[in-house]
DNA sequence: TTGACATATGACAATATTTAGATATAATCA
DNA sequence: TGATTATATCTAAATATTGTCATATGTCAA
C-alpha cells in the first residue's frame, strides 16, 4: 500500500473516531440548525460543561467544526456540511442493517 | 431528544468506531474487490494474525463484513457496499480540508 | 487416529478515552 | 477595580482499546 494512502487512511480514522461517540453525534445533530454557543449544547445532549467541552475539542481537532469567540460566549459551526450526508448515509446502513436482522429473526421463527 | 433516536445514535457511534482504525480501513480497502479469506488480509495490512483477526471481529459485530467457512479457511465479505460510498466521501471531506489548510498557510506566507 | 493447517479466543500489559470535579482564563459589567 | 459569566484546562479514577503471546478450535489429509 502507498504511504500517501496510508497517511490519508490514518486522517480518515481520526475523522471516523471524532465521529464515534454518541454525545459528540448529538453535539452535531444540534449543529445541523445552524452555528451556536456552547451554553446551547450542555442542555441538550445533558453532561457537564466540562464534559461538553471535551468534546468540542476532539470535534474541532478532527476538522469537523470550527470556532469563534463572540464576547463571552464561544460559537461552533460545521467546517463542511457534506458531515451532515456522511452521518445521514450511515444512518441508513445502520437501519437497513437492524431490517435485515429482524427479517431473518421473523424467518427463523416461521420454522 | 428522543428515546428512539439515541439507541439510533449509538449504534451509528459503533459503526463509526469500528471504521475508526487505520488497520480496518485498510482490511476493507482489500474488500473492494471482493471477499476473500483472512489470509489474504495478513500479508496486506502487515499485521499478527491475531491481530487481524480481532480486527475483523470488531467489523463484524459492527454488521459491516460477514463471514462464511470454507474448508480451513474463513472468507470475509462487505455487507452492505454502501460503506464503500460513505469510506469515500469522508476521504474528499479528509482531501478538502487538507488543501483548505495548505491554502491557509500560503495566504500567512504571502504576507 | 494423528498431524498440520487456518483461524479464533483468552490473558495480559501498555496506552487511550471518558467523565466529573476543581480550577484557570478571558470578557464583560457594575 | 472587583465581581460575574462562559468556556477551557487540569487532574484523577474508571473504563475501553490495542497489540502480543499462548492456546484452543475446527477442518482436512495421510
Amino acid at each position: 500500500m502507498a504511504k500517501q494512502s496510508e497517511e490519508i487512511m490514518e486522517l480518515e480514522a481520526e475523522v471516523f473516531n471524532a465521529l464515534a461517540h454518541p454525545l459528540r453525534l448529538k453535539i452535531l445533530e444540534r449543529l445541523r440548525g445552524g452555528a451556536c454557543c456552547v451554553c446551547k449544547f450542555i442542555p441538550y445532549v445533558g453532561a457537564e460543561q466540562s464534559n461538553v467541552s471535551h468534546h468540542l475539542a476532539i470535534l474541532k481537532k478532527a476538522g469537523i467544526v470550527r470556532c469563534e469567540k463572540r464576547g463571552l460566549e464561544v460559537w461552533y459551526g460545521i467546517t463542511d456540511t457534506s458531515i451532515f450526508k456522511i452521518i445521514d448515509m450511515l444512518e441508513e446502513c445502520v437501519i437497513s442493517n437492524l431490517k435485515r436482522k429482524s427479517e431473518l429473526l421473523k424467518e427463523m421463527a416461521r420454522r
